[in-house]
DNA sequence: GTCTATACGTCGATAGAC
DNA sequence: GTCTATCGACGTATAGAC
């Protein structure tokens, strides 16, 4: 239950080729990219540095884009994994936490930017399915704990739910680019923001502000 | 004073080669980009759709990456000088104005995210230097809008300016590229919402909504 | 199943002929 | 100013050793 993280990327069936060894890779490769990022990060650098030839890699993936994918992929489970337990309930709660964890790793958000640009491309069907679907979940997820924030009095009911989902993913992800350009960009004060924004106008300020 | 796009990027000084003629080249280009954004867009490929060699672009161009960015940078000057005369200074308003021109240009947001990814890239310092300036700026001038209509009593006073400044274009950033995955987003209604969670509490709400 | 060796076509970039 | 030729590196594919 916890090796199936290929659901999304392999559709060919055939996906029972050394789950272990793939994993040991994906653990080697996901140190390369927290590192550096998708910087130099070609196909023959990251053999190079785990040890193994470029060939060796398309073994187990089938391609440049979806070992990509699946680094990023599985780098976010396990963060999830060892985080997600005390289950965080609040919408902007959630974002700022995970900004929290990303400004620790830059080289994982730099993967993350290089694969959505590198979704936007048509010919990039793995990452471009794999951002899509991602994207659809995220607001979904956050437009229901809106919602529900929403009938609590706890976010004004002026404004769409699902509407604000998507602001608040944008925001977050926009911001999480401006800061690598610019760590002086507070990523979380200004996500933070959002709280205030979202307090219902007549409610007694200070009942959710931290 | 029009021609001198070159300012942030040939740093080499020796930019009088071909103004002419880099013009042409650059329309051309936009052409190109504009239909397609940066999805099959080798070096070989947009000299082969201009009809000259790939060697003579960089003649013009010291590298892929100056080409690419003088292609945004120059279609970016194009368009803000047709529409940008009537000056819009709703800070919102200006966002939701450039969302509405580049729906009508995808691949010119497709290439703004791939530019954007590749400027996180440390060898790419071209693009790195181009939107570094460009995030400052834009902050900038945004951050001085926003605090004349807080004055005004047309935006709340409890948020800091500058940063809703960058949580502004973050959102437009981030919509722009939840768009391009799914046309559906509704970019333009979904950034107007700032204009609702902008308005100063008290305020008898309506005097700001169109 | 795991991997090396090797080859193919394309890429960005450079050098030099015309 | 523009070309051809060439370079090294890249992603990808295949053949075959173990």
């Amino acid at each position: 239950m916890t090796n199936d993280e290929s659901e999304l990327i392999g559709r060919s069936g055939s996906y029972q080729k050394g789950v272990a060894r793939r994993q040991e890779i994906l653990d080697r490769a996901i140190e390369v990219f927290a590192e550096r990022g998708a910087d130099g990060t070609s196909l023959r650098q990251i053999a190079k540095e785990i040890g193994v030839s470029h060939a060796a890699l398309l073994h187990y993936f089938d391609s440049r884009e979806q070992l990509l994918v699946a680094v990023y992929e599985h780098a976010e489970r396990v963060r999830s994994e060892r985080t997600g337990l005390r289950s965080i309930e609040d919408p902007v709660g959630m974002l700022v936490e995970a900004a929290t964890h990303n400004v620790a790793v830059p080289g994982l958000v730099q993967l993350y930017s290089t694969l959505v640009a590198a979704a936007l491309e048509s010919r990039n069907e793995v990452s471009r399915n794999f951002f899509t679907e991602r994207f659809e979940v995220t607001r979904r997820e956050l437009a229901g704990l809106i919602a529900r924030d929403q009938d609590r009095g706890l976010i004004r009911k002026d404004v769409d739910a699902s509407a604000i989902a998507s602001l608040l993913i944008a925001a977050s992800d926009g911001l999480q680019t401006q800061w690598l350009l610019d760590p002086n960009v507070d990523l979380r004060g200004f996500l933070q923001l959002f709280d205030i924004l979202l307090t219902p106008a007549v409610q007694p300020q200070g009942s959710r502000a931290d």
